[in-house]
DNA sequence: CGGAGATACTTAACATGTTAAGTGAATGCG
DNA sequence: CGCATTCACTTAACATGTTAAGTATCTCCG
């Protein structure tokens, strides 16, 4: 901030070019967001009428499908970090969505279940959502969409154990 | 909030498995979350011991292969929002890594462009970071990798115009 | 020329991502 | 038993994602 020079004939021309790099817009990581932003997109308005975000449907969705779950398990299971589900379960407890009892033998653990509330919320969405994903499946293609899948999970398998070895992430 | 039962044997039990879905942790938006996690863990040590984040590095990136550009576009580039880009740019020219210029003919308009520091530090990451996606490449098979980056573009592509008209968002 | 509307950002507000630290409860071991 | 360690979460702090609103500037048409 100590100058601000207007003038573009000057030493502070741009230095670009000078840091050879692969085209960073064809890398993995920028590939995988922009493939993930446009299947999200398709999604989020639908969620958004009902007032979820998609991190708190990953949640409910979780929880329809057992009975209750311990909030590292729940981590796991939707792919969130401990920090961002204690946040979201308090909102989601607040609304009444879902419903949180100490486990009686171990004190510390707390056990997590969707409510009546929450069914129907989900019911409600359930329809919506499975449509825009059938939508999404037909433009792509089922079968390509499968290869897909399998080839992401591969991708998965081949990095899993490369990263630090304390892996603070939920991941089975 | 109006009543807090401890008694698991009445109304209140968990209502699991009343809204039937796909089994969501083999969704398309998580497979591509999956993914994309275990790719960028690998990378997150590398920038963070150089004081970057995932986005900041993505900005010089796109910053180095060029002279300056408005920040619109800078934001089509790096796939951020606007409001994400304004942030972390008053943050990197505020570290000296960036530069901004008013254009000229249009007042409303900023040039960014990356500053020599910028470069210096840009020089002193790409190495590592180069080395890693390397890693990537080799463990997961470069051939595989093309196959995967065609198949996330084919999809990216199936879906463009399918969301609500005004795309607010970054995308070409 | 002048003001309505469009543009290019920036700010604001709220939710999540990410890492570190804190808290209370359980475990293991001398 | 006593206490250090581990465990299951929660809080805190900072950065980004996401949408809406605000500000300054520019364009264009009457």
């Amino acid at each position: 901030m100590t100058k601000k020079p207007a003038d573009p004939a000057n030493g502070s021309a741009p230095a670009a070019r000078q840091v050879p790099m692969r085209d960073f817009s064809r890398s993995l990581p920028m590939s995988l967001l922009r493939a993930r932003e446009a299947v999200m997109r398709q999604f989020r308005p639908s969620l958004r009428e009902h007032g979820l975000t998609e991190q708190q449907w990953r949640i409910l969705r979780a929880l329809a499908a057992i009975e209750a779950v311990e909030v590292t398990e729940l981590a796991r299971t939707a792919f969130l970090l401990g920090p961002s589900l204690s946040r979201i379960l308090r909102d989601l407890e607040a609304r009444n969505l879902i419903e949180r009892k100490t486990a009686k033998a171990d004190q510390r653990r707390s056990m997590v279940s969707i409510s009546k509330e929450g069914v129907k919320l989900m019911a409600s969405v359930a329809p919506t959502s499975e449509a825009i994903y059938a939508q999404i499946t037909s433009r792509f293609g089922a079968r390509k969409l499968a290869e897909l899948q399998e080839m992401l999970g591969e991708l998965e398998q081949s990095l899993a154990g490369l990263g630090s070895a304390d892996d603070t992430r939920a991941e089975g």
